[in-house]
DNA sequence: TTCATTGCAAAAGCTTTGCATGTGT
DNA sequence: ACACATGCAAAGCTTTTGCAATGAA
């Protein structure tokens, strides 16, 4: 996913290509880990663009609809976002209390779903694991 | 999980047993599946309680604390809740295709997470793990 | 009597939208 | 020029809260 992926997407759906929509798409690949659309504007902010929150807002889908993130979790009442990254994936343990979200991976939980999926003659494509708990601090 | 439970736990906390608390408890008791805060208040109106939305959400966190609801997932602004039945917990295998959910348990699965849970310090309540793919008709 | 509880309506917090203005094609 | 995009402020929704009245212990 890179800037040429993502302008041929905007024009294959007859939209433009706008700056406001490159800088949220620069903004967000540069992103690592969550955020939520607030974080995201601050961001920006912060870097002197002028992008509104209603642009964020109106932005975001798309960058659903084309992959590059993907919603994770309604933790408190708001949504939060994560890249995807292909070469990366990981589940998540998300703190109940404080919201931290830990990333982690194991090879074999990864290998033991395969099993389980080719038990069940199921064509897996992908996965989300999510543990609710409480994190160290909150314990 | 009974009437009795519920009111002695009220009690202890020092709180007071009241005829609204109760309507509450009762329509929840009588709940299968998910329900979100509206929906319980629609049908308790329905049945012809006086109950107010406030009441509602005032009462939840209590339901949630004893361990009679748990939260599921903020679907898609507001809050889902479900029965906590303590028999039951599975897992899903979710068809992109035809949308059939296949229900699945696996108690190594269930420890390995456990396990990572432990590594990271993170006090695990709940969790979720669903596995996108095609069933064995769809692919 | 004494606090907790209730309902109401107002407030709060996140997200969406109408509209006039601006901009890519 | 035309259609889509943008910012602003207002509106929408779910959830929370202050307050006066009510009710349980």
């Amino acid at each position: 996913m890179n800037k040429e992926d993502f302008r041929n997407f905007i024009s294959s759906k007859g939209l433009k290509i706008t700056k406001k929509r490159d800088e949220i798409f620069d903004e967000v690949l540069n992103t690592k880990g969550h955020f939520d659309p607030e974080e995201l504007y601050m961001r920006l902010k912060q870097k002197g663009s002028k992008v509104s929150r209603a642009s964020i807002y109106r932005t975001i889908p798309l960058l659903v609809e084309i992959g590059l993130i993907e919603e994770v979790e309604r933790v408190d009442k708001h949504a939060h976002y994560e890249r995807v990254s292909a070469d990366s994936h990981h589940d998540h343990m998300i703190c109940m209390k404080c919201g931290k979200v830990i990333e982690f991976f194991s090879p074999t939980l990864e290998m033991l779903q395969d099993e389980i999926c080719q038990r069940e003659n199921f064509h897996k494509i992908r996965h989300s694991l999510e543990i609710f708990g409480l994190c160290k601090q909150c314990q």
